[in-house]
DNA sequence: ACCTGAACACCGTTCAAGT
DNA sequence: ACCTGAACACCGTTCAAGT
């Protein structure tokens, strides 16, 4: 058991981080890990494969970062798993690049919407708004991710500290709005009841 | 002046939309153009200038589209540059995609930010919050557009009519929240002068 | 001056040969 | 049973040769 599955995996997100996807091929890969061509195509069926097991990878620890945060109210849960997500697209931009480009593979979106969605319905949205809501918030939260890792990942620039600022005030409209369409909400229950 | 550049564009755009990026090489679409290979390095320096210049292309139909809805009022002029740029992201899935993933080269979100820019300065907003607002919205379209591409372009799956109100919808909650953002600043004004 | 075929160095993937 | 080198068909790009 020289040579294991997620050793590979590891090397290859390295290897994107540093030179980026268009550097990463299987035999500058074989030669970064010391091996020959063949071990790595009996450990993963092709380069697709591997990219979708890289995208995959990355996109999983934004749960383990949400499960860590661990937030009571349904509001906070939101923003956990919106800042969860913008993190890991600051701490690995290209692949978290690769990764919104993969969408089937690495079931980025599907993971925190049916996440969220299960906050929302707790908090007593009807599945529409849930629903509704959760798309909004993802697409939002995907294309602020997406244009930090592209800054990140861009010719030296560093993120600046106003992009965090930014992209709460976003968040927080959105969030303001879901309480105040919940309260509206509420409030026909309440009537019709 | 048997083979122009625009040609060259345009049917690297078709095949594209048809077989997707992967499927896309020099000697694919000098065959289709029914050339050879060199011709088409007379014209294009290499394929990265190729897509980037099939990127640009795409999205500059929507500065066209903007051009042609000729909305008076900021809320509906950022309304149109953000349902021009789904638009076409529907249109061209494929295409949009690629340029999504390379700003620099098509200049998406730049033309459109400073267009929408200009709508808030001209609406009264102070700079930090036009750019702040400009920004949010534009993660939101630009996530919209992405995922509705990735959608369209996936294993034959039609997109659906509910796609367009989720899309009105989360953008409706944007622009209320900048026009009651705007208000309470004419307030604060208003009050100080 | 412009187009062609062959060539270079790469790539993903596979196969026959070695231990 | 597992690893190696060579091979196949491709790719982006370039060069020398043809008209």
């Amino acid at each position: 058991m020289r040579l294991t599955r997620s050793q590979i995996i590891g090397t290859a997100i390295e290897l994107i981080e540093r030179d980026g996807v268009g550097a990463l091929s299987m035999r500058v890969l074989a030669t970064e890990l010391g091996c020959g061509i063949v071990p790595l195509y009996e450990r993963v069926p092709s380069k697709a494969a591997l990219l979708d097991r890289v995208a995959a990878a990355v996109m999983s620890e934004i749960e383990l970062a949400v499960r860590r945060a661990q937030q009571p109210a349904w509001n906070d849960r939101v923003r956990a798993q919106a800042r969860a997500f913008r993190d890991q697209g600051l701490a690995y931009p290209r692949c978290t690049v690769l990764a919104i480009g993969r969408p089937a593979a690495s079931g980025a979106p599907k993971a925190c919407g049916e996440q969220a969605l299960g906050a929302l319905c707790d908090a007593g949205f009807d599945g529409r708004d849930s629903a509704r809501i959760v798309r909004a918030i993802l697409a939002y939260v995907l294309g602020s991710a997406f244009r930090d890792a592209c800054e990140a990942s861009g010719p030296s620039r560093p993120p600046g500290e106003r992009n965090d600022e930014d992209f709460e005030f976003g968040l927080d409209h959105f969030l303001r709005a879901a309480e105040e369409l919940l309260a509206a909400q509420g409030g026909q229950q309440a009537r019709a009841s």
